[in-house]
DNA sequence: CGCAATAATGATAATGAGTCTCATTTACAA
DNA sequence: TTGTAAATGAGACTCATTATCATTATTGCG
């Protein structure tokens, strides 16, 4: 597989680019090109990725600077923290970006996969958390939905 | 109100007791003073408790202790933990101690509440989750639904 | 009961993911 | 360009959580 972040810009990669130039621009923030290349390794994996996945992808990018374009990314809607709680934070692009969808987290090796699920079942899902929402004058923005277990791997260590 | 910690026993926590108690033995630990303090302390709660929560409850706890015997208990399923990302961590009592629920968490404060869905949400959702995860060859433990948001103080304030 | 053997405690040191600092560099606007 | 404000990067720093270890408590057994 070549590698992601040099590969030549296609349609999709191009509205991602202006989607994220808009989103900083609302904060007056630039979108320089360590952070393009952080949203490129974001956008070329299927997966979270943690800071080490990161800069493992993108070596040349420090780390400091990979933390607080993330910071600043997930401020503008751009990037997703998902807390694993222990060892490293996973990232990936937010929802305009990436279809909404769910994680598989496995609890022995912290590995994180994503799954999507019907339309039907999000919708009533949302139905039923705007009620309790409200009924707790909670202003809801969004969900998060993982399912933690074994992945193959672990559970055939096991 | 009065501290929960130092109430009379009930017929509930008693149940509790002996619940603990036995997922201890299971594993050959003791179900100590500090340990039933603890368990105390969160189910006098109706919400998860980060450490500085407990140890206020609870000051006579050493914070070196609560954290090695909320691992403990983790470990034999009897607490569950809350990674907030930001901060502290927010423990609450595990499935069968506490009634499945779900998490409203405030995104600026980072205050967590309980909330619960119907029955027939849950059953569907479970259905649809125990799919894709059979597609993906893993195992399904549980799962975690939160809403984030703003809750109703900070809301207020912005 | 009393005596190992083993687990728990708690004060403190160590760890390490993430954040801050600041001098330097880069990007944008006029 | 050129001035101004934002971004960078290396390293210092924070602080929630873990590990250490000498001391104390608990349990099983004779």
């Amino acid at each position: 597989m070549e590698n992601p972040t040099t590969s030549p810009p296609d349609e999709k990669s191009l509205d991602r680019h202006a989607f994220v130039l808009k989103r900083l621009s609302n904060k007056n923030h630039r979108y320089t090109t360590g952070r393009h290349r952080l949203v490129d390794a974001l956008a070329g994996s299927d997966k979270p990725l943690t800071l080490p996945d990161i800069v493992a992808i993108a070596p040349d990018l420090a780390a400091s600077s990979v933390y607080r374009n993330l910071e600043v990314l997930e401020q503008c809607g751009v990037v997703k923290r998902i807390a694993s709680g222990r060892d490293h934070a996973h990232f990936e692009l937010a929802e305009p970006l990436l279809s909404h969808h769910h994680h598989l987290v496995c609890t022995e090796c912290g590995a994180i996969e994503d799954v999507r699920l019907d339309d039907e079942v999000e919708e009533l899902l949302d139905q039923r958390l705007n009620l309790v929402a409200a009924r707790a004058s909670f202003k809801p923005l969004h969900h998060s939905l993982d399912l933690h277990g074994h992945c193959a791997n672990c559970e055939g260590l096991l």
